[in-house]
RNA sequence: GGAAGCGUGGCUGAGUGGACGAAAGCAGCAGUUUCGAAAACUGCCGUGUCAGCAAUGGCACCGGAGGUUCGAAUCCUCCCGCUUCCGCCA
């Protein structure tokens, strides 16, 4: 959520932002509601005041019968103009929260994710001297997913991952955070559901049409699409000492996603599925610190896929692919055969106090002043897209494949390959 | 799941219908003292929102939502959370 005064004081340039990003906000009808609210609430602390010095004369006693009858008349006012509040503070509620977060005068401007930037490549695509395979095919030659039984117990995108990949997922996540704990990241394994008001404060919309999150019935809890919103919901309308900051999370969750209105041709395999595993990083900075921190968690992805020998690049997501919370999102792609194209692995935003004003998360500055801090999020494996990698990439003409040699330790015996006898 | 108790500012903790936005202590900030610091002493010190250039003023906020009342931190109802005991269970 942005500041109601910066929106009142940057009419256009919200307006203009909200235009660079693909997002249809009614700035217009937001001020105009903004002016009948702030009407209201004037006219209502006006008659509360009136109320309060009845009140005030209650104590000493005289003439109670014309005060009450007083105090009456003003209660009856009260109820009349309150509902009429209430509705339009409502309506400005849900305007507000749409606007998304301002944008980092270096995102690249474009409408959607053909118009990201490349800003680093490590690696290229690979050249098979046979024909490769996709992943879901090498898997379930190797006997490592089975798609058909998860589609029976849990439905379609569902899957059960089988022998050696069981193993495979353990060592990503458990290389993920050997990474982030050698950084001093806190770990964490979070609720794997979360409340409305968490998901909201976070910035998703939970219940909405074509919403991403499962809810659970009869309840406000919903499942987690990302221990961000856990995470983010940590520190929840508490105050945080400057001199504690930053705090560095690294949590394990299980992600769960609709993946409503997304069946395409890409979501074939393990690409797009309703539920993965992901260590994920968190941070909570200082406002002027945000920046330093961003680029810090871009390098540490950048470090994590490295060491797995994966060719991948990194880009710099434009206005129109932004989504509400980012003031500035990197995402890694790595190759994917299946594909024939970069696909996202990782992905980090900086979104500023975006989050942090919903969620009422401020920092205690050490002369004392408050303000709300920064938050941030990054991925560090997100195990179902980095599988795919690592098998694509990986894969020998005998079908076998090569497991990345940060990843041994945690297999049995050190194996070196999947598939090969 | 059953029973009892509790939820007050950054923290600890008083307060059971009008004196309370809230005692006291801690922490914090400014100052006196000091070569400097510590200690001591003095003063300041909750948040949000609306109006205002500002000084300042209004309103709201004592876990949350409703209700009773001229008036609620205080009484009532529901919800959430925590603690203890019992039951159940991985």
């Amino acid at each position: 959520m942005l500041d109601i005064k910066f929106i009142r004081e940057n009419k256009e340039a919200v307006k203009k932002n909200c235009e660079l990003r693909n997002i249809k906000c009614d700035v217009d009808r937001l001020l105009e509601l903004d002016e009948k609210r702030r009407k209201f609430i004037a006219e209502i602390g006006d008659l509360k005041e009136k109320k309060n010095e009845i009140n005030e004369k209650m104590k000493s006693g005289d003439d109670k019968e014309s005060l009450i009858v007083e105090g009456k008349g003003i209660k009856d006012n009260l109820d009349k103009l309150e509902p009429e509040f209430e509705e339009v503070e409502k309506e400005w509620k849900k305007l507000i929260i749409r606007i998304p977060n301002m944008t980092h005068s270096d995102s690249p401007i474009g409408k959607d994710d053909s118009e990201n930037k490349e800003i680093e490549r490590y690696g290229e695509p690979p050249k098979f001297d046979f024909e490769p395979k996709g992943h879901e095919e090498l898997m379930k030659n190797l006997d490592l997913i089975d798609f058909e039984r998860g589609a029976k117990v849990a439905g379609a995108k569902f899957y059960f991952l089988k022998n050696e990949a069981v193993l495979l997922e353990q060592a990503l996540i458990n290389y993920a955070l050997e990474t982030c704990l050698q950084e001093k990241f806190t770990p964490l394994t979070t609720p794997d559901l979360a409340k409305d008001k968490i998901l909201l404060g976070v910035g998703f919309n939970p219940r909405g049409e074509e919403t991403q999150i499962y809810s659970v019935e009869s309840t406000d809890l919903n499942l987690v699409g990302t221990a961000e919103i856990t995470m983010g919901g940590y520190h929840m309308d508490e105050m945080v000492d400057e001199e504690k900051l930053p705090l560095k999370y690294i949590a394990f969750s299980h992600c769960f996603r609709t993946e409503a209105g997304s069946y395409g041709r890409h979501s074939a395999g393990l690409y797009r599925v309703h539920q993965f595993s992901k260590v994920e990083m968190f941070a909570y900075t200082l406002p002027e610190r945000s920046e330093e921190m961003h680029t810090y968690f871009k390098d540490l992805e950048v470090k994590i896929f490295k060491g797995l020998g994966i060719p991948f690049r990194v880009v710099d997501i434009c206005t129109g692919d932004l989504g509400g919370p980012a003031y500035r999102k990197y995402d890694l792609e790595a190759w994917m055969t299946s594909r024939n194209d970069w696909g996202e692995v990782t992905s980090t935003s900086d979104t500023t106090d975006y989050q942090a004003r919903r969620l009422n998360i401020k920092v205690r500055l050490e002369d004392g002043k408050k303000e709300f801090l920064h938050m941030l999020n990054g991925t560090a494996i997100a195990t179902s897209r980095a599988l795919i990698a690592i098998i694509e990439n990986g894969q020998q003409a005998d079908g076998s494949i090569v497991i990345p040699e940060v990843l041994r330790k945690w297999m049995p015996g050190n194996m070196e390959i999947i598939g090969r006898k």
